[in-house]
DNA sequence: CGGCCAAATGAAAACGATTTTCAATTTCGA
DNA sequence: TCGAAATTGAAAATCGTTTTCATTTGGCCG
């Protein structure tokens, strides 16, 4: 990994080093604050922008990249050989990955019919997981409008 | 419309009337700030937070829907009767639509087959558009480390 | 028509995640 | 070892989004 970043022109350090490798342990798709909780378990002294610094850094060198739900918060989701999309449970906002090799020849195609160079693919599906589906049969009222409108 | 709102348990006014017929005539992609000053431009008394929950509530009703890219402003689709997906040029960051017909169907599947029920696809292909890659044939030198790393 | 109440508005403030600044420290090649 | 360049941590700045709150307005009902 030093050699890695070094080729790249970067350094290592040891909160770099702590943050690569928590990340890399952690699941996928995780959000700054919950690998900073993570780095700070080992090192209570590193610091926010270190680790958000580090994510970035981790998405410039190729090693992952961000994920964007819309719900506010940047996700790291580490790079993969085959190339995945998301199911996004709009009730319990949690992302399961798919495989996407089918349709990713079929999206070059369309781009290349658009006269688009494509450099990635993204395919996110919203809905409901089977776990959500079964706990909520009970379909929510709506009693007050403008509380719906404006309070989403 | 007022009918339509109406129906929906939402009242009409002069603001709301503004900013929902300044939302359709301008182009698709609208993000809060855009949809404001032209808004302005007709009556400067519209308050930002009026055209906001507007948004939100054309989203609400179902005639246009959030799209998010990461860059950290939310944009305003107007929904359309046949699903497209969007290519996002890199360098522009210009979106052009396309359609996505054929692949919702497989999408549809592959969310079956996942026992995932879903409600909504967004297809985004990132790459550079023809205008793009015309106009930049040189590629950039990266000489600060540092700057690449740190101010993306 | 006149009144009423929920909905809508505008201004300002609150929020919250992201990003930058800056001084101090550390890395690593020469 | 030395020094330039990269990295770090803390704090502050940003910036889009969202809420609050006092006030006004729309539209249903008698």
């Amino acid at each position: 990994m030093r050699e890695f970043l070094r080729t790249k022109g970067f350094k290592m350090t040891p909160q770099r080093e702590l943050i690569f490798r928590s990340f890399f342990e952690m699941g996928k798709h995780v959000s700054v604050d919950e690998l900073y909780d993570k780095v700070r378990q080992q090192d209570s002294s590193v610091g926010y922008s270190t680790v958000w610094r580090n994510l970035k850094l981790i998405c410039k060198v190729g090693l992952a990249e961000e994920v964007n739900l819309g719900d506010g918060v940047t996700r790291y989701d580490r790079a993969t050989e085959t190339p995945h999309g998301h199911f996004y449970c709009v009730d319990c906002k949690k992302l399961t990955e798919f495989d996407m090799d089918n349709i990713v020849g079929q999206l070059a195609i369309i781009s290349r019919d658009n006269d688009f160079v494509p450099s990635g693919f993204k395919i996110e599906i919203q809905g409901r997981c089977r776990a959500c589906r079964e706990k909520e049969a009970t379909p929510k009222k709506t009693t007050d409008a403008q509380a719906e409108a404006q309070k989403p």
